[in-house]
DNA sequence: CGGAATCCTAGAAGATACTG
DNA sequence: CAGTATCTTCTAGGATTCCG
């Protein structure tokens, strides 16, 4: 299952949800539309199946899409928050780590 | 850097050396050998370069390498664990999702 | 023992264009 | 608006073999 957690996505979208429902352009507007909506679609289609968040669609015109998050979703917030916090708070650490090994001339 | 965590060993990796130091084929069978060594190199070469983990070198016949957790690789320990509580708390809920979406014929 | 070298596959991710 | 379709690229991961 921690491949799930790990696809690149899917942990951002379970926070953006963390913070009430949302609608597909919403939640890919807040994701800086840095995402194809192919892939929006494919890895919002996993999640459901998952069970993590619940597709609600309106047959109006126009067309409308509403994602929440599952009661297994939000106990997934938690837990996706921490890692969140700890890279947050070790970006440095970790860029100079990376800056280290690529930099063998240590005087 | 939450897709260096989402791969695949890396988690794992972090969790079993918080037991402490194990060397390269220790590491591998507590893995169950399910891992191909050129995988492990590669994963524990990421998470060297990342500043997860010390790799110690010792120039012996037969050779020997043992990887320890750093600072940062310890720090891990804890968000990680919180995961893979989650992922083991709702095994049950998962499996039970993804039968349910493959399987539209509820009676 | 601890890797490195090679070859291969699956699938995630991205760009672009199109449709109900 | 909310997708779908198609094509392409990239790389994690895996199996096997060989070496110091």
């Amino acid at each position: 299952m921690l491949d799930r957690i790990g696809d690149k996505w899917t942990t951002l979208i379970v926070l953006i949800l963390a913070d009430g429902t949302l609608r597909f352009s919403e939640l890919r507007s807040h994701m800086g539309n840095r995402i194809a909506p192919k892939v929006l679609t494919q890895t919002l289609r996993r999640m459901e199946i998952d069970g993590l968040i619940t597709r609600q669609v309106f047959a109006e015109v126009p067309p409308r899409a509403e994602y929440t998050l599952t009661d297994l979703g939000l106990s997934l917030i938690e837990p996706l928050a921490a890692i969140g916090d700890w890279a947050e708070v070790n970006a440095a650490a970790l860029l100079a780590a990376r800056a280290r090994a690529g930099d063998s001339s240590a005087t």
